[in-house]
DNA sequence: TATGAATGAGCGTTCATTCAT
DNA sequence: GATGAATGAACGCTCATTCAT
């Protein structure tokens, strides 16, 4: 019971920290700003959580679980390949919009901490399973695209999005997500019409043996 | 005469803020380190720079000036299209690893303060201007990329390499390195060879009206 | 529950304050000094007040405030003219001999923060009042003192014996005091007198419409 | 001949740090402002002064003892009676306007530092000789006013005088030292008319033996 | 002598953390 | 467990003073 009690109060404290990091970040933020937001007193935040850093480490990880989670959910979701596309195109960048205050403030911080990294592998798993070709199909030798190369691209997109995002002048995070989406329909016609096509191409210069 | 105001101080100054706040970031750097690491005292750094802050900035435009205009002279040298898309991918590469120990630290904050924008869109222009295809052809209707997608995905891919180059373990950087410059090659031969067929592909579901 | 806000913490360190403010004045105390009066921390300092400047102002009123009202008590006690004159010139001088440890430091800085025109007004209204001619007495034409005057006059005196007595030697303020008595005693037994007579004097010269 | 090179220099110092003393007090003057006032470099002032205290002495003590002594040689000039009272209150007042930018910033340090007294008993005793009645009337027992206590009030009046206008908005300077002239002329007239009629006034409560 | 860059002690202030209640 | 007053180390910054030139 005094159990159950605590975890709904450590939750109440990761909702605020993640409110009030997420607009100020972590250095900026002061526990008593985030007492306040939970109701409490600050002394109370050592009660469950050891210091500063594990609370942003908390409430980084609740929030960004969430995020990755719920982005691997949509693309995993719909019916066919197309639905899915589209649904991932429309929700995810939804999702994005709306955990944008909280990236602005979290993203660097927990980036260095490392607390990015396996959300960030399930989403790019995801997306990868939505992307990849069929089983059996053009897999062999001259394929433009070996898996390994096309999860490091959508690692690149996924990131670049995401600090762009970050970084972006609040007032135009509309437009600027739209152009992103843009141009990453853009980038999947691309993939599309050479996965349909199976297209073979030249090397390009410099491309000697970078995969193993 | 006064001690001359020895003419290299300003740059040993700079010099030793990048090499902190390079490792450590901005607020976790002190003026007594960089003051150490140029062998002055804290008091000195004023007489060059106003406050913290400009110090920042200005080491942090030195760097990353110093490196865009890098990029961007690389992404236009070089005779011929080949040769030059084969220099930015070495040279490029090359410059973003030496780069790096100023990017984990300083990107970040960098990028908070819009010291980055300005470099950011010189590389991007640089390498459009290497992508973009020979006048006159395949601009019509049906044209897999308008200009505004690619520049948004070369500022995507471009911002995705940073970022997880910055964040990235040190100890794994050259296979991450490497990695992405496979990754960024394959998405050239994609481009490529759309370029070459003039393919001209369905349009993606969610892809209404998004580009004006 | 938490270690208790002592009630009288506030006021002790008011009182360490005036006590440094009142040796060294506003510059030269360092919070470090009230902070060991008062037997804190630096830090605590600023659980109570916001910053040194409201410290300061908070002792200077504190103490000022208190000064004054006592004055202006002290003018408007006792039964008769007479009685309240002489109680005045006593126990204003007293109280003024012992404020004058606060006065040394306090009263520049004090009046440069605009701290004592309140208590400075209320002081002269109540001398004013005590000094004033009786109702019907003497206000017709060729009364010798307006007043306005008579307030001027209040207010140079008052000023001139707080400043007078806060810079002189210390080792010689009790005959300084007892001199500015002796004046201050003159002074009354001349408005006493020309009171008394009705006197009306010729102009002097420079004293063309001076007084609206 | 470089001792004369010194002194103009030492007066040119001085009269930059009056100005720059004058507009903001000792503590919020720094030494790179005087020397840039005086076109000098900081280094260079301490050719000439020991600390900045030493300084600001020379320039307290140079700009007081100036106005002390035109006061002096003001109260002292004209013949007649009423002609000199007449000047003292024209030009008197005049000077003290003048002196007003200097007083706001330097009146307070300068007395703290003893360095307004000799000047003030000067000014002191011109008055007091405009004042004192001819030699040889009225000393006898029962005048209202002996000496010193003329002498007192003389300083407290002018002292009351300098520091109220000192403190007073310098927006409203030009009428509040009107009110002072004022209230300084009715005094006069007050004084004039005890004088020319030998009041002999009864003694106050409170007044047994406090002029030796 | 003159210069002004270099010095560095010292300040006010913040805030994560502790702990008496 | 909860509280929030108390703590005190640490920071950025200033500026009188020094001294190499």
């Amino acid at each position: 019971m005094s159990r159950s009690r605590e975890e709904g109060m450590e939750e109440r404290i990761i909702e605020a920290a993640m409110a009030v990091f997420g607009e100020r970040g972590f250095q900026a933020t002061t526990l008593k700003d985030i007492a306040a937001g939970a109701g409490i007193s600050t002394g109370s935040i050592y009660t469950y959580f050891h210091d500063k850093e594990a609370l942003f480490q908390a409430a980084a990880s609740y929030g960004w679980d969430r995020f990755s989670v719920e982005l691997a959910i949509i693309a995993d979701s719909g019916v066919g390949r197309e639905e899915r596309i589209a649904s991932l195109l429309d929700k995810g960048f939804a999702a994005l919009t709306q955990a944008l205050p909280l990236l602005r403030g979290m993203l660097f911080d927990a980036s260095k901490q490392h607390l990015v990294e396996p959300g960030m592998e399930r989403v790019i798993a995801a997306i990868d399973r939505l992307l990849s070709p069929d089983a059996g199909e053009g897999e062999g030798p001259g394929r433009i695209f070996g898996r390994k190369a096309r999860q490091s691209l959508i690692k690149l997109l996924v990131t670049g999005i995401m600090f762009s995002a970050a970084l972006g002048d609040p007032e135009q995070s509309p437009e600027a997500l739209a152009d992103f989406r843009f141009a990453v329909i853009s980038f999947m016609r691309l993939l599309e019409s050479s996965r349909k096509e199976g297209a073979v191409l030249p090397a390009l210069p410099g491309e000697q043996g970078t995969e193993a």
